[in-house]
DNA sequence: GTCGTGACAGTAG
DNA sequence: ACTACTGCCACGA
């Protein structure tokens, strides 16, 4: 993995460590909130410094966790008691962003 | 400058 | 629910 520039990198770890227990927010919010529309670019800081802030916090648009990482995922929601939405049979989830969804004040 | 890659997003079928 | 396809933009090669 590349590093990342460091100037893009802290500010989106600026905004990951500001997430409250319990809420989310989805790669694209990320990148909104620092005035960019690269989620992706948001996807590679995560991916190199992400074991740094609460990056279970930081989910795919549609709810779904972290690639790779549903299973601690889970434990982390489950402590902290993110709204999630799980399919019919139980067997996949994903966060309720209708409800946990954060949005930073400006 | 081009090109490929990616912890993504939106739309269409 | 799924796949496929396109758009996007930061980075490194």
């Amino acid at each position: 993995m590349p590093q990342p520039n460091p100037e893009f990198a802290e500010a989106v770890l600026d905004v990951v460590a500001g997430i409250p227990e319990g809420l989310a927010m989805a790669y694209g919010d990320v990148a909104a909130a620092i005035g960019s529309r690269a989620p992706r670019a948001v996807g590679a800081v995560m991916a190199y410094y992400g074991d740094e802030v609460p990056w279970w916090r930081v989910v795919r648009a549609s709810g779904h966790p972290v690639r790779d990482h549903e299973q601690q995922a889970l434990e982390y929601y489950r402590a902290e008691g993110t709204p999630l939405l799980w399919s019919p049979d139980r067997t996949v989830f994903r966060v309720n962003l209708r409800v946990a969804r954060y949005v930073p004040l400006s």
